[in-house]
DNA sequence: GCGGGCATCAGCCGATCGGCTGATGCCCGT
DNA sequence: ACGGGCATCAGCCGATCGGCTGATGCCCGC
């Protein structure tokens, strides 16, 4: 069954050896692919597309050596064949819009059934966009918010109350600080989260140096 | 009640006007004591300082423009006369060792009664240091621990620990991520944050981008 | 004068966090 | 061989957080 000449070829892009086990037999115990190669970060990842030139790249983001989203969009400059298909763990995952921005053809969860992974690879093969729900509403949020997701400047009082966030402040301390009540806090949280495209206070303190906001 | 030859003479250095009032009538009701000034920032206690020459400086920390800290080092590289008393909201905050290293001469919290406050003045005023009990408590466990509470490497997996907390992943994510049990991500959490001197995730996130751990 | 950004506040809720206590195994340096 | 740093794990608990829904008042620009 490796040999079919109409197969999909792939190329299996993930940290986890488990993981690149779990795919390799997936695929090649199904009719219809042809796992041609492995890699473990994005840089073999870009060296095996360019050797191998597989039709799809499974490609998990975060990985040591060569993050997933760096090699996607290297994939895209050199103009690569392949079609990249994303697999990653989560959802909340903040590399989601940066992967797809990069050129990735499709978004999984890695809990999505066999079925409709085989699916997918061959949508994806197709050059059709393939996204798994949550992916994809998170996805018309962003379009619905025609922001830029990152260049939203906060407002003074949410510089404020981030400054404070960042030296580990809790929401009531920041409330007291600052004459106001904590669900004030908690509404500034929530709009400079927004703005920054973050879930939480550690990455908004972080996406706030990263910015020059802070620091 | 205010020429009292040997009354201790006050600046009070507060952003809050509220405080500064409330400070300013107690000491006033009471013998012994004298309000030279007050200023809403480090920078005015600097130059009232100065100007006033008073025995003791009630300081608060974190001000807008020129925050209680760098007021503090000023007065004392600048060889001021004046004893600076901390008065502060809570015993939580950050920089109750930065201000005692800064030279403060005491440290208390605002809802200390108005007799203890007293007595601290005094006992400011010449020069003996007073701390509420839970600066104390707090100073005694970093002398304790000889470490600079600052200059402690983090381990490998530390910081691979905080780089993803820095991505705003939880601790359940980074389990999984990195193959190990939660307990173990919180294990590796209450560490690095003895080891950066903070409390939360968000103020161990801004800590590394200070000292260049992260960015 | 109306929409919209900003700041303010309320209450509820489940999820997450951080503290505490305690334990095991590994490796390294003395 | 012993101590010590590191990494791993468990369970409990209260505190905190973040999401959600909804509301008010102010000010500014069109």
């Amino acid at each position: 069954m490796t040999d079919d000449a109409a197969a999909i070829t792939l190329l299996i892009v993930d940290d986890h050896p488990v993981v690149r086990d779990g795919l390799r037999g997936m695929f090649e115990s199904a009719p219809g692919f042809r796992v041609l190669g492995e890699a473990s970060n994005g840089v073999e990842a870009v060296a095996l597309a360019a050797a191998l030139d597989p039709d799809v790249i499974l490609m998990d983001l975060r990985m040591p050596g060569g993050g997933g989203v760096d090699a996607i969009r290297e994939l895209t400059r050199t103009g690569a064949r392949a079609k990249v298909l994303v697999l990653t763990t989560y959802d909340t995952d903040s590399d989601t819009l940066p992967a797809i921005e990069a050129g990735a053809t499709g978004y999984l969860l890695k809990d999505a059934p066999r079925d409709e992974l085989f699916a997918a690879v061959r949508a994806a093969a197709e050059g059709r966009t393939v996204l798994s729900p949550a992916v994809a509403s998170r996805l018309v949020s962003a379009v619905r918010t025609p922001r830029a997701p990152g260049n939203d400047p906060l407002s003074a009082r949410e510089r404020e109350v981030l400054a404070l966030v960042a030296k580990g402040t809790s929401n009531r301390e920041i409330a007291r600080e600052l004459f106001i009540s904590e669900a004030t806090v908690k509404t500034h949280l929530t709009h400079l989260y927004a703005k920054l495209g973050v879930k939480d206070r550690a990455a908004a303190v972080a996406t706030a140096y990263e910015r020059k906001i802070l620091g």
